[in-house]
DNA sequence: AAAATATTATACGAAATTTGTAAAATAAAA
DNA sequence: TTTTATTTTACAAATTTCGTATAATATTTT
Protein backbone atom coordinates (compact mmCIF):
# COMPACT_ATOMS: atom_id res chain seq x y z
CA UNK A 1 0.00 0.00 0.00
CA UNK A 2 3.01 2.09 -0.63
CA UNK A 3 0.59 4.64 -3.27
CA UNK A 4 -1.04 6.30 -0.81
CA UNK A 5 -2.45 7.70 -3.75
CA UNK A 6 -4.56 4.83 -5.00
CA UNK A 7 -6.25 5.10 -1.11
CA UNK A 8 -9.62 6.87 -1.67
CA UNK A 9 -9.43 8.34 2.28
CA UNK A 10 -6.01 9.87 1.15
CA UNK A 11 -7.41 11.42 -1.49
CA UNK A 12 -10.48 12.82 0.66
CA UNK A 13 -7.99 14.16 3.68
CA UNK A 14 -6.24 16.26 1.40
CA UNK A 15 -9.41 17.49 -0.29
CA UNK A 16 -11.00 18.46 2.87
CA UNK A 17 -7.82 19.75 4.16
CA UNK A 18 -7.43 22.03 1.32
CA UNK A 19 -11.45 23.12 1.24
CA UNK A 20 -10.57 23.70 5.07
CA UNK A 21 -7.19 25.32 5.22
CA UNK A 22 -8.15 27.66 2.04
CA UNK A 23 -11.02 29.10 4.03
CA UNK A 24 -9.78 29.51 7.36
CA UNK A 25 -6.08 29.13 6.96
CA UNK A 26 -4.06 26.51 9.11
CA UNK A 27 -4.18 27.61 12.86
CA UNK A 28 -8.15 27.54 12.54
CA UNK A 29 -8.72 24.11 11.82
CA UNK A 30 -7.93 20.97 13.98
CA UNK A 31 -7.30 17.60 12.71
CA UNK A 32 -10.36 16.16 14.17
CA UNK A 33 -12.68 18.61 11.97
CA UNK A 34 -10.85 17.53 9.06
CA UNK A 35 -11.06 13.50 9.73
CA UNK A 36 -14.65 14.24 10.82
CA UNK A 37 -15.39 16.14 7.78
CA UNK A 38 -13.35 13.59 5.32
CA UNK A 39 -15.06 10.70 6.74
CA UNK A 40 -11.90 9.29 8.13
CA UNK A 41 -10.95 8.31 11.36
CA UNK A 42 -8.33 10.02 13.52
CA UNK A 43 -6.16 6.81 13.53
CA UNK A 44 -5.89 6.71 9.67
CA UNK A 45 -5.25 10.42 9.34
CA UNK A 46 -2.27 9.61 11.32
CA UNK A 47 -1.12 6.16 9.23
CA UNK A 48 -0.81 8.89 6.46
CA UNK A 49 0.49 12.00 7.30
CA UNK A 50 3.48 12.00 10.59
CA UNK A 51 1.53 15.01 12.18
CA UNK A 52 -0.74 18.18 10.48
CA UNK A 53 2.22 19.93 9.32
CA UNK A 54 3.28 17.37 6.95
CA UNK A 55 -0.79 17.57 5.68
CA UNK A 56 -0.15 21.37 4.77
CA UNK A 57 2.91 20.52 3.12
CA UNK A 58 1.23 18.17 1.02
CA UNK A 59 -1.77 20.16 0.00
CA UNK A 60 0.74 23.42 -0.40
CA UNK A 61 2.59 21.49 -2.89
CA UNK A 62 0.01 19.75 -5.10
CA UNK A 63 -1.66 22.99 -5.28
CA UNK A 64 1.23 24.27 -6.65
CA UNK A 65 1.76 21.66 -9.02
CA UNK A 66 -1.09 21.84 -9.95
CA UNK A 67 -1.61 25.20 -10.63
CA UNK A 68 1.62 25.02 -12.72
CA UNK A 69 0.06 22.40 -14.86
CA UNK A 70 -2.61 24.56 -15.63
CA UNK A 71 -0.33 27.01 -16.50
CA UNK A 72 0.90 25.01 -19.04
CA UNK A 73 -1.94 24.06 -20.48
CA UNK A 74 -3.22 28.19 -21.17
CA UNK A 75 -0.24 28.54 -22.54
CA UNK A 76 -0.12 25.39 -24.80
CA UNK A 77 -3.56 25.77 -25.96
CA UNK A 78 -4.42 27.28 -29.39
CA UNK A 79 -6.08 30.88 -28.10
CA UNK A 80 -4.74 33.95 -28.53
CA UNK A 81 -2.09 35.64 -26.69
CA UNK A 82 -4.77 38.20 -24.66
CA UNK A 83 -6.98 35.08 -24.05
CA UNK A 84 -4.31 33.64 -22.53
CA UNK A 85 -3.67 36.23 -20.62
CA UNK A 86 -7.06 36.68 -19.38
CA UNK A 87 -7.24 33.38 -18.98
CA UNK A 88 -4.38 33.41 -16.41
CA UNK A 89 -5.81 36.48 -14.72
CA UNK A 90 -9.03 34.52 -14.04
CA UNK A 91 -7.62 31.78 -13.33
CA UNK A 92 -5.78 33.84 -10.41
CA UNK A 93 -8.88 35.77 -9.68
CA UNK A 94 -10.61 32.44 -8.78
CA UNK A 95 -9.55 31.62 -5.75
CA UNK A 96 -10.08 27.93 -6.03
CA UNK A 97 -7.61 26.76 -7.88
CA UNK A 98 -4.74 29.33 -6.21
CA UNK A 99 -3.35 29.28 -3.08
CA UNK A 100 -5.40 31.12 -0.93
CA UNK A 101 -4.20 34.05 0.83
CA UNK A 102 -6.15 32.97 4.56
CA UNK A 103 -3.76 29.71 3.72
CA UNK A 104 -0.32 31.23 2.85
CA UNK A 105 -0.87 33.57 5.79
CA UNK A 106 -1.45 31.43 8.95
CA UNK A 107 1.12 29.19 6.85
CA UNK A 108 4.25 31.71 6.79
CA UNK A 109 3.97 32.98 10.24
CA UNK A 110 3.71 29.67 12.00
CA UNK A 111 5.89 30.24 14.91
CA UNK A 112 7.00 26.67 13.85
CA UNK A 113 10.91 27.23 12.10
CA UNK A 114 12.14 25.46 8.46
CA UNK A 115 8.26 26.80 7.28
CA UNK A 116 9.29 29.97 5.78
CA UNK A 117 12.18 28.70 3.82
CA UNK A 118 10.20 25.75 2.89
CA UNK A 119 8.14 28.09 1.46
CA UNK A 120 10.35 30.79 0.09
CA UNK A 121 12.34 27.65 -1.57
CA UNK A 122 9.42 25.99 -2.97
CA UNK A 123 8.41 29.60 -4.46
CA UNK A 124 11.89 30.24 -5.92
CA UNK A 125 12.04 26.95 -8.02
CA UNK A 126 8.18 27.31 -9.53
CA UNK A 127 8.99 31.25 -9.79
CA UNK A 128 12.27 29.89 -12.25
CA UNK A 129 10.07 27.40 -13.70
CA UNK A 130 6.78 29.93 -14.81
CA UNK A 131 9.81 32.70 -15.96
CA UNK A 132 11.22 30.11 -18.75
CA UNK A 133 7.80 29.19 -19.82
CA UNK A 134 7.22 32.84 -19.84
CA UNK A 135 10.40 33.30 -21.95
CA UNK A 136 9.58 30.72 -24.19
CA UNK A 137 6.07 32.16 -25.37
CA UNK A 138 7.75 35.27 -25.70
CA UNK A 139 10.27 34.47 -28.02
CA UNK A 140 7.17 32.33 -29.75
CA UNK A 141 5.85 36.60 -30.31
CA UNK A 142 2.73 35.10 -27.88
CA UNK A 143 3.61 38.60 -25.65
CA UNK A 144 5.02 41.96 -26.16
CA UNK A 145 9.23 41.49 -26.26
CA UNK A 146 9.93 44.41 -24.38
CA UNK A 147 8.61 43.48 -21.48
CA UNK A 148 10.31 41.66 -18.14
CA UNK A 149 8.86 38.36 -17.57
CA UNK A 150 9.31 39.02 -14.04
CA UNK A 151 7.35 42.36 -13.90
CA UNK A 152 4.32 40.42 -15.79
CA UNK A 153 4.58 37.84 -12.82
CA UNK A 154 4.81 40.62 -10.25
CA UNK A 155 1.80 42.32 -11.68
CA UNK A 156 -0.55 39.45 -11.97
CA UNK A 157 0.83 38.98 -8.40
CA UNK A 158 -0.91 42.03 -7.39
CA UNK A 159 -3.88 41.63 -9.18
CA UNK A 160 -5.27 39.26 -6.03
CA UNK A 161 -4.53 42.35 -3.84
CA UNK A 162 -5.99 44.62 -5.83
CA UNK A 163 -9.21 42.67 -6.51
CA UNK A 164 -9.58 42.59 -2.43
CA UNK A 165 -9.21 46.20 -1.74
CA UNK A 166 -12.68 46.86 -0.65
CA UNK A 167 -11.91 50.73 -1.38
CA UNK A 168 -11.44 50.19 -5.10
CA UNK A 169 -14.26 47.12 -4.93
CA UNK A 170 -17.20 49.77 -4.19
CA UNK A 171 -16.51 51.84 -6.80
CA UNK A 172 -18.12 48.63 -9.48
CA UNK A 173 -21.44 47.12 -9.18
CA UNK A 174 -20.44 43.86 -9.38
CA UNK A 175 -17.62 41.66 -9.21
CA UNK A 176 -17.42 40.59 -12.67
CA UNK A 177 -17.34 44.65 -13.55
CA UNK A 178 -14.37 45.00 -11.14
CA UNK A 179 -12.59 41.45 -12.97
CA UNK A 180 -12.88 43.02 -15.69
CA UNK A 181 -11.67 46.27 -15.17
CA UNK A 182 -8.69 45.05 -14.17
CA UNK A 183 -8.16 42.34 -16.89
CA UNK A 184 -8.29 45.64 -19.39
CA UNK A 185 -6.29 47.54 -17.75
CA UNK A 186 -3.96 44.74 -17.64
CA UNK A 187 -4.07 44.19 -21.21
CA UNK A 188 -4.06 47.55 -22.91
CA UNK A 189 -2.80 49.70 -20.22
CA UNK A 190 -4.27 53.17 -20.72
CA UNK A 191 -4.70 52.83 -24.78
CA UNK A 192 -8.09 52.37 -25.97
CA UNK A 193 -8.48 49.18 -28.01
CA UNK A 194 -10.99 47.71 -30.59
CA UNK B 1 -19.91 57.05 30.03
CA UNK B 2 -23.10 55.02 29.95
CA UNK B 3 -23.63 55.40 26.70
CA UNK B 4 -21.39 52.55 24.85
CA UNK B 5 -22.47 53.92 21.36
CA UNK B 6 -20.53 56.96 22.03
CA UNK B 7 -17.16 55.10 22.51
CA UNK B 8 -15.01 54.83 19.52
CA UNK B 9 -13.60 51.47 20.84
CA UNK B 10 -16.94 50.06 21.40
CA UNK B 11 -17.83 50.45 17.63
CA UNK B 12 -14.05 49.28 16.71
CA UNK B 13 -14.77 46.06 18.31
CA UNK B 14 -18.42 45.14 16.74
CA UNK B 15 -17.38 46.11 13.85
CA UNK B 16 -14.19 43.71 13.75
CA UNK B 17 -15.81 41.31 15.71
CA UNK B 18 -18.63 41.34 12.90
CA UNK B 19 -16.23 40.91 10.18
CA UNK B 20 -14.15 38.27 11.56
CA UNK B 21 -17.55 36.24 12.66
CA UNK B 22 -18.83 36.24 9.51
CA UNK B 23 -16.17 35.27 8.04
CA UNK B 24 -15.34 32.18 10.63
CA UNK B 25 -17.99 31.58 12.54
CA UNK B 26 -17.97 32.31 15.96
CA UNK B 27 -15.43 29.24 17.85
CA UNK B 28 -12.55 30.19 15.25
CA UNK B 29 -12.49 33.69 16.31
CA UNK B 30 -11.00 33.88 19.69
CA UNK B 31 -11.35 37.50 21.85
CA UNK B 32 -7.70 37.93 22.13
CA UNK B 33 -7.66 38.23 17.77
CA UNK B 34 -11.03 40.62 17.79
CA UNK B 35 -9.14 42.96 20.34
CA UNK B 36 -5.52 42.72 18.48
CA UNK B 37 -7.20 43.37 14.92
CA UNK B 38 -9.63 46.23 16.64
CA UNK B 39 -6.83 48.10 18.41
CA UNK B 40 -8.11 47.48 21.36
CA UNK B 41 -6.44 46.09 24.82
CA UNK B 42 -8.32 43.08 26.36
CA UNK B 43 -9.02 44.82 29.53
CA UNK B 44 -11.18 47.39 27.75
CA UNK B 45 -12.96 44.42 25.85
CA UNK B 46 -13.90 43.30 28.97
CA UNK B 47 -15.15 46.58 29.92
CA UNK B 48 -17.78 46.81 27.48
CA UNK B 49 -18.43 43.20 27.36
CA UNK B 50 -18.81 40.60 30.13
CA UNK B 51 -17.50 37.71 27.71
CA UNK B 52 -17.46 36.61 24.49
CA UNK B 53 -20.82 34.90 24.10
CA UNK B 54 -22.39 38.50 25.31
CA UNK B 55 -20.17 40.17 22.39
CA UNK B 56 -21.54 38.03 19.75
CA UNK B 57 -25.22 37.98 20.99
CA UNK B 58 -24.65 41.90 20.53
CA UNK B 59 -23.33 41.76 16.98
CA UNK B 60 -26.65 39.42 16.15
CA UNK B 61 -28.76 41.85 17.86
CA UNK B 62 -27.40 45.13 15.45
CA UNK B 63 -27.48 42.66 12.30
CA UNK B 64 -31.06 41.37 13.34
CA UNK B 65 -31.90 45.28 13.85
CA UNK B 66 -29.53 46.51 10.70
CA UNK B 67 -31.63 44.20 8.45
CA UNK B 68 -34.59 45.25 9.59
CA UNK B 69 -33.86 48.62 8.85
CA UNK B 70 -32.84 48.35 5.66
CA UNK B 71 -35.83 46.19 4.54
CA UNK B 72 -37.90 49.70 5.64
CA UNK B 73 -36.01 51.48 3.91
CA UNK B 74 -36.65 49.65 0.40
CA UNK B 75 -40.40 49.40 1.53
CA UNK B 76 -40.76 52.62 2.27
CA UNK B 77 -38.72 54.70 -0.98
CA UNK B 78 -40.58 55.73 -4.43
CA UNK B 79 -39.39 52.57 -6.13
CA UNK B 80 -41.65 50.25 -7.97
CA UNK B 81 -42.77 46.84 -6.49
CA UNK B 82 -40.69 45.42 -8.28
CA UNK B 83 -37.84 46.85 -7.75
CA UNK B 84 -38.13 46.87 -3.82
CA UNK B 85 -38.58 43.23 -4.88
CA UNK B 86 -35.17 43.37 -6.49
CA UNK B 87 -33.31 45.43 -4.15
CA UNK B 88 -34.40 43.11 -1.25
CA UNK B 89 -32.99 39.98 -2.76
CA UNK B 90 -30.08 41.73 -3.77
CA UNK B 91 -29.75 42.19 0.27
CA UNK B 92 -29.85 38.84 1.05
CA UNK B 93 -27.83 38.04 -1.67
CA UNK B 94 -25.02 40.47 -0.82
CA UNK B 95 -23.73 38.58 2.41
CA UNK B 96 -22.00 41.65 4.07
CA UNK B 97 -25.53 42.51 5.61
CA UNK B 98 -27.27 39.61 6.49
CA UNK B 99 -26.64 37.19 8.86
CA UNK B 100 -23.92 35.10 7.94
CA UNK B 101 -24.11 31.36 7.63
CA UNK B 102 -20.75 30.54 9.36
CA UNK B 103 -21.54 32.26 12.20
CA UNK B 104 -25.08 31.35 12.83
CA UNK B 105 -24.14 27.65 12.32
CA UNK B 106 -21.57 27.57 15.02
CA UNK B 107 -23.91 30.19 17.16
CA UNK B 108 -26.44 27.39 17.01
CA UNK B 109 -24.57 24.45 17.24
CA UNK B 110 -23.03 25.80 20.72
CA UNK B 111 -22.85 23.69 23.82
CA UNK B 112 -24.26 26.69 25.92
CA UNK B 113 -27.37 26.79 26.76
CA UNK B 114 -30.36 28.93 25.83
CA UNK B 115 -28.93 30.01 22.65
CA UNK B 116 -31.01 28.27 20.60
CA UNK B 117 -34.11 29.70 22.39
CA UNK B 118 -32.30 33.18 22.23
CA UNK B 119 -32.11 32.52 18.67
CA UNK B 120 -35.33 31.47 18.46
CA UNK B 121 -37.37 33.87 20.18
CA UNK B 122 -35.22 36.90 18.21
CA UNK B 123 -36.03 35.20 15.26
CA UNK B 124 -40.10 34.78 16.05
CA UNK B 125 -40.22 38.49 16.77
CA UNK B 126 -38.30 39.59 14.19
CA UNK B 127 -40.69 37.46 11.88
CA UNK B 128 -43.94 38.77 13.29
CA UNK B 129 -42.40 41.98 12.28
CA UNK B 130 -41.55 42.00 8.85
CA UNK B 131 -44.77 40.02 8.42
CA UNK B 132 -46.88 42.65 9.56
CA UNK B 133 -44.62 45.45 7.44
CA UNK B 134 -45.07 43.01 4.34
CA UNK B 135 -49.29 42.33 4.85
CA UNK B 136 -49.14 46.82 5.35
CA UNK B 137 -47.31 46.88 1.93
CA UNK B 138 -49.79 44.32 0.45
CA UNK B 139 -52.79 46.46 1.71
CA UNK B 140 -51.02 49.66 -0.19
CA UNK B 141 -51.30 47.48 -3.59
CA UNK B 142 -47.47 46.78 -4.11
CA UNK B 143 -47.79 43.28 -3.92
CA UNK B 144 -49.79 40.61 -5.25
CA UNK B 145 -52.90 40.32 -3.05
CA UNK B 146 -53.15 36.42 -3.91
CA UNK B 147 -50.22 35.34 -2.14
CA UNK B 148 -49.27 34.26 1.93
CA UNK B 149 -46.57 36.70 3.07
CA UNK B 150 -45.18 34.04 4.93
CA UNK B 151 -44.51 32.40 1.50
CA UNK B 152 -42.95 35.48 0.40
CA UNK B 153 -40.45 35.26 3.45
CA UNK B 154 -40.40 31.81 3.10
CA UNK B 155 -38.65 31.86 -0.72
CA UNK B 156 -36.59 34.80 -0.05
CA UNK B 157 -35.15 32.68 3.16
CA UNK B 158 -34.22 29.94 0.53
CA UNK B 159 -32.65 31.93 -1.97
CA UNK B 160 -29.61 32.08 -0.41
CA UNK B 161 -29.31 28.13 -0.18
CA UNK B 162 -30.18 28.13 -3.74
CA UNK B 163 -27.27 30.93 -4.56
CA UNK B 164 -24.65 28.74 -2.69
CA UNK B 165 -25.18 26.29 -4.53
CA UNK B 166 -22.07 24.85 -6.64
CA UNK B 167 -24.02 22.62 -8.99
CA UNK B 168 -26.31 25.06 -9.71
CA UNK B 169 -23.82 28.29 -9.92
CA UNK B 170 -21.74 26.56 -12.69
CA UNK B 171 -24.50 26.48 -15.10
CA UNK B 172 -23.74 30.29 -15.39
CA UNK B 173 -20.64 32.26 -16.29
CA UNK B 174 -21.06 34.77 -13.48
CA UNK B 175 -22.52 35.18 -10.22
CA UNK B 176 -24.56 38.08 -11.37
CA UNK B 177 -26.19 36.14 -14.42
CA UNK B 178 -27.04 33.69 -11.92
CA UNK B 179 -28.27 36.10 -9.15
CA UNK B 180 -30.21 38.01 -12.42
CA UNK B 181 -31.45 33.90 -12.95
CA UNK B 182 -33.30 33.49 -9.26
CA UNK B 183 -34.53 37.28 -9.24
CA UNK B 184 -35.86 37.13 -12.67
CA UNK B 185 -37.87 33.60 -11.16
CA UNK B 186 -38.56 34.87 -8.31
CA UNK B 187 -40.59 37.85 -10.15
CA UNK B 188 -42.33 36.47 -13.03
CA UNK B 189 -41.66 32.64 -11.74
CA UNK B 190 -42.27 31.04 -15.31
CA UNK B 191 -43.92 33.47 -17.28
CA UNK B 192 -42.35 36.01 -20.13
CA UNK B 193 -42.31 39.39 -19.07
CA UNK B 194 -41.92 42.56 -20.81
C1' DA C 1 0.93 71.09 37.17
C1' DA C 2 -1.75 67.95 39.66
C1' DA C 3 -5.56 64.87 40.00
C1' DA C 4 -8.74 61.95 37.88
C1' DT C 5 -9.84 58.94 34.31
C1' DA C 6 -9.17 55.88 30.41
C1' DT C 7 -6.28 52.57 28.26
C1' DT C 8 -2.61 49.41 27.74
C1' DA C 9 0.93 45.88 28.92
C1' DT C 10 2.01 41.95 31.34
C1' DA C 11 1.31 38.15 33.99
C1' DC C 12 -1.48 34.57 35.58
C1' DG C 13 -4.59 30.44 36.97
C1' DA C 14 -8.36 27.82 35.33
C1' DA C 15 -10.77 25.83 31.70
C1' DA C 16 -11.07 24.13 27.18
C1' DT C 17 -9.12 22.51 22.92
C1' DT C 18 -5.86 20.15 20.23
C1' DT C 19 -2.30 16.98 19.34
C1' DG C 20 -0.45 12.63 18.76
C1' DT C 21 -0.38 7.73 20.70
C1' DA C 22 -1.99 3.23 22.65
C1' DA C 23 -5.01 -0.54 23.08
C1' DA C 24 -9.22 -2.88 22.23
C1' DA C 25 -13.25 -3.60 19.19
C1' DT C 26 -15.19 -4.06 14.26
C1' DA C 27 -15.22 -4.56 9.57
C1' DA C 28 -13.27 -6.16 5.14
C1' DA C 29 -10.14 -8.90 2.34
C1' DA C 30 -7.22 -12.75 1.43
C1' DT D 1 -9.80 -18.60 9.42
C1' DT D 2 -6.21 -15.58 9.32
C1' DT D 3 -4.70 -11.36 8.01
C1' DT D 4 -5.23 -6.65 7.15
C1' DA D 5 -7.51 -2.24 7.34
C1' DT D 6 -10.34 0.86 9.98
C1' DT D 7 -12.82 2.66 13.72
C1' DT D 8 -13.75 3.60 18.55
C1' DT D 9 -12.47 5.01 22.91
C1' DA D 10 -9.42 6.61 26.13
C1' DC D 11 -5.55 9.24 27.40
C1' DA D 12 -1.25 12.27 28.63
C1' DA D 13 1.14 16.27 27.06
C1' DA D 14 1.16 20.54 24.85
C1' DT D 15 -1.17 24.55 23.41
C1' DT D 16 -4.78 27.87 23.27
C1' DT D 17 -8.23 30.56 25.17
C1' DC D 18 -10.74 32.82 28.78
C1' DG D 19 -11.37 36.04 32.11
C1' DT D 20 -9.07 38.67 36.04
C1' DA D 21 -5.60 41.23 38.76
C1' DT D 22 -2.02 44.51 39.02
C1' DA D 23 1.19 47.89 37.65
C1' DA D 24 2.50 51.09 34.07
C1' DT D 25 1.32 54.52 30.62
C1' DA D 26 -1.50 57.87 28.17
C1' DT D 27 -5.18 61.13 28.03
C1' DT D 28 -8.53 64.54 30.11
C1' DT D 29 -10.06 67.37 33.32
C1' DT D 30 -9.58 70.52 36.97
Amino acid sequence: MEEKLQHKKYIDLLKTAQELFWKHGYRRVSVEEICRKAGVSKMTFYRFFPNKLELAKTVFDNAIDEGVQRFRGIMEDESSASDKIKKVIQMKLDGTHDISQEFLFDFYNCPELGLMTYIEEKTRNIWAMLMEDFRLAQQKGLFRKDMKPEFYFYMAQKLGEIYNDKQLSVLYHNPQEFIMEIVNFFMYGLSPHE
